[in-house]
DNA sequence: AGCGGTCAGGTAAGCGCTTTCCTACAAGCC
DNA sequence: GGCTTGTAGGAAAGCGCTTACCTGACCGCT
C-alpha cells in the first residue's frame, strides 16, 4: 500500500469504506490489458526488479536516470500495482478487520471514528462488517477476515446470550490468534483477550437513580433483544438502583423489542396499552427512545408533563429530537480508540480490559413524576 | 471469493463494509504458521490441485475418499483460503468500489443501501470510500480502487465546480475505463458515461413553487459549499420557480456554510442577523434544515408560525425532529440500486443516464407566511 | 598488475492459489 | 490380447509483485 497513494501526511484523517458482499463472487474476467509492472519495466528499458525499487521507493539506490525513465512509463501507461500481489509477494498483514452490528447505526458510526483514527495514524486499512445482528454472519465474518489477512480483528457491539454460539466464536478467534492475529473486542463478554468494555450496568444504576431522585414508581422499560447482553447489562444496572430504592421492575413492565426506533415505538404502545398509568418510559438505547417519543407525540401524550423519556447512549441525534433526550453517554469514540490501540499493540501477555464510564446526559424529556 | 463464505443465499442482505485508511501501510510481517492449500493436502496425502477442487467445489469430479480427507484436513487445520492469492490467480476483479463524501452521512448511508442491495444480489464484494468532500482524495481513492482490481467504480455525491479537477478525475476514468473497468456516477456531472441523476433542480423548483404558494416574500436560503454542483443545482431550481411567480432571490439572502447541521445553524443565525424579517428559511439539506431548527428554538422563534424551515433530501430524520420536516424527497436507495444495476450491466455503448425525479413532502416545520 | 570492496542493476525464487494439460489406470470393444 | 475411450488425479505454469542473491563494472589500494 504504497506509491500511489501519495502524501498521506497531508489527509491525517482520510479513510474508506469497504463494503463487501459475501455472496460468492463469481465475477467474470472482465477487462484484460491492464498494464503491469513488467510492461511498465519493458517500456523503461529496466528490469522489474529495477522499476519494483522506483516505484516503492526502496532503500536500494537506483540512478536518477533510470529512475526518470521508470516514473515516466507510470505516467504513459497510467499504471497502477495490482494492490493483491503486492499484499500476496510481502505476505504482510496490513489491514484490520472490525465486525460491527450496522455500520450505519450512529451507536456504531462513533465507534468506527474512533477505530478509524487510530487506524490512520497507524498507516492501517480498516475493514467493517455488518453482521446485521446475525451471530451466524459474525462467524463468516471472522473467517472473511482471516482469508483477507488481516492483522487484528475487532468485534464491537453486543455479544449474545447463546453458549454454542460463544463457543463457536472463542474456537475461531483461538484459532485466529494461535495463527499470530490480534483480537480485540469492544463491549462483549465472549472473548477472554483484550477488551474495551462501557459501562453498560453502572449506566443503568444511573439511570434508576435518577429515576428515583426524580420520584418515578411507574416504570416502563422499552428493551432490545434479550440475547443482546448489552440489553440484559443495562437491565440489571437499573434493577440494581431500583433495588437500592426498595423499588422493583417487576418483567411485564419490561417490553423487549428490535434495538431501533420502530421497536422503540412498538414496545412503548405495548406497555401503555398494559399500564396506562406509567410516568416514565427508559429505553435502553436512543434509537428506541426516539420511537417511543414518536409515538407520545402521536397519542398527543406531554413529555415530560405527563410521561418522561429517557434513552441510552446520547447519539448525536439525541439533542435534535423535542423535547431533547435525556440520556446516558458513553465515551463511544474513545471506546473506538482505545480498541483499536490494544489491538494494534501487541503490549501485554495478558489479557487487557479497560472499563469505560457512562455518564448522565439531562435534557428536556425527563422531568419529576406528575402526581 | 468462494468456500468458506458458506451458504450466502440464507443471509440475502449481507454486507461488510471496508473502511480503508490510505496512509502508507507499513505493516510488519507479523504471525508466520497460517495454513496453506498444500499443508491441507500433504496432510490429507492428495496434491494441492485435488484440494484446490475440493474446496472450490470445481466442476472437475473427485473421488469421494479423497474429498472426505481434504475436507477433515481443512477442518482440522482451520484452514482459509488467502483471499489475495485467489484473487491473484483467478485474476478476475469481483469487487466493485464506490466513492462517497461519507457513508456516514444518512443521504449516503441511503445510497449505499441501495447500491448494496444489488450488489449483493450479484455476490460482489462492495468497497466504499469515503472522500469527506476533498478532491484530491477522490483522485487518490481512483488510483486505490484501481489497484484493489474492482470492476466498476461508483461515483456519488455532488461534483465540483472545478474545471481542473474535473479534467483530471475524467482522465483517471477514462484511463479505467480503457482497461475495461466499468463507471457510473451518481448526481455528479464530471464524467460523460453512465449517470443516475436525482432532479436536484426539479427539487428545487418544487421547494419555490411552494414557498410562492405559501405566501413567503422574505425567504433566506441556507446553502452547502458554492462549489458544489448539488448546491448550485439546487439554487438554480429555486431561483427559477420563484423566478415564475416574479420574485427573486437576492444573492444576500443566501448563505453558504458546511453542508451539515452545524453549518446550518451558523448560516440561520447569520441571515436572522442581517434580516430579522425574514418568514422562511430553505436549506438545501435536512442536515442544514435541522441545524436551522436548532437554532430557532435557542432563539424561541415558533417554527412554523413565525419562520417555516425546508429542508431538502427527506433523510429519515426528518420525521423525528420537531416540528417534523418539510423537505423534498429524493428516492435515494433507489439512486443507489439503479447506479449499481447500471456500473454491472456492460450493456448499451453509449452512455445511459436516468433521471429520478424528487418530490415535496410537507410536515409540520412550514406554513403560510405570517403577515 | 592483482586484489578486495562498492554499488547499480539484473536474475530468479518465491508469495498461495487456480487451472491447463498430461499421465496412468480401468473399463469396454472387437 | 490389442485397441480406443473415459476418467481421476498430479505436475507445472502462471497470476503480478517483492527481494535475496548474484553479476559485472569501477574504484582505490598494495
Amino acid at each position: 500500500m504504497t506509491c500511489v497513494y501519495r502524501a498521506p501526511e497531508k489527509h491525517p484523517h482520510c479513510g474508506t469504506v469497504w463494503l463487501v458482499a459475501t455472496a460468492a463472487a463469481d465475477a467474470t474476467r472482465e477487462g484484460a490489458g491492464v498494464a503491469t509492472l513488467s510492461d511498465v519495466a519493458r517500456r523503461a528499458g529496466v528490469s522489474p526488479a529495477t522499476a519494483s525499487r522506483v516505484i516503492n521507493g526502496s532503500s536500494k539506490p537506483v540512478t536518477e536516470e533510470l529512475r526518470e525513465r521508470v516514473l515516466r512509463a507510470v505516467a504513459e501507461l497510467q499504471y497502477v500495482p495490482n494492490a493483491h500481489a503486492q499484499l500476496l509477494a510481502r505476505s504482510h498483514r496490513g489491514a484490520v478487520g472490525v465486525i460491527v452490528h450496522d455500520v450505519s447505526d450512529p451507536y456504531f458510526a462513533e465507534i468506527t471514528r474512533g477505530l478509524q483514527r487510530v487506524a490512520t495514524d497507524q498507516g492501517r486499512l480498516l475493514m467493517i462488517c455488518n453482521s446485521y445482528r446475525d451471530p451466524e454472519r459474525e462467524l463468516e465474518y471472522v473467517e472473511l477476515l482471516r482469508g483477507q489477512q488481516v492483522a487484528a480483528i475487532i468485534l464491537a457491539g453486543s455479544g449474545y446470550h447463546d453458549a454454542d454460539f460463544t463457543r463457536l466464536l472463542n474456537g475461531k478467534l483461538t484459532a485466529y490468534e494461535a495463527t499470530g492475529g490480534r483480537v480485540a473486542v469492544i463491549g462483549r463478554h465472549e472473548h477472554s483477550g483484550d477488551a474495551v468494555m462501557p459501562d453498560n450496568r453502572g449506566g443503568g444504576e444511573l439511570l434508576g437513580r435518577e429515576l428515583c431522585r426524580l420520584g418515578h414508581e411507574h416504570i416502563g422499560v422499552v428493551a432490545g433483544p434479550r440475547v443482546l447482553t448489552t440489553t440484559t447489562d443495562r437491565l440489571t444496572g437499573l434493577r440494581a438502583a431500583l433495588a437500592e430504592h426498595g423499588r422493583e421492575l417487576p418483567e411485564h413492565r419490561v417490553r423487549y423489542a428490535n434495538f431501533d426506533r420502530d421497536g422503540g415505538a412498538e414496545a412503548t404502545a405495548a406497555l401503555l396499552d398494559a399500564e396506562p398509568g406509567l410516568t416514565a418510559i427508559a429505553a435502553l438505547n436512543d434509537s428506541m427512545a426516539i420511537g417511543a417519543l414518536a409515538l407520545l407525540r402521536d397519542r398527543a401524550v406531554p413529555v415530560p408533563q405527563r410521561v418522561s423519556v429517557f434513552g441510552f447512549d446520547d447519539m448525536p441525534m439525541a439533542r435534535d429530537v423535542t423535547p431533547a433526550l435525556t440520556t446516558v453517554r458513553l465515551p463511544l469514540v474513545e471506546m473506538g480508540s482505545r480498541a483499536m490501540a490494544l489491538a494494534l499493540d501487541p503490549g501485554a501477555a495478558g489479557p487487557r480490559v479497560e472499563s469505560l464510564p457512562a455518564e448522565l446526559i439531562f435534557r428536556d424529556s425527563a422531568g419529576p413524576a406528575p402526581r
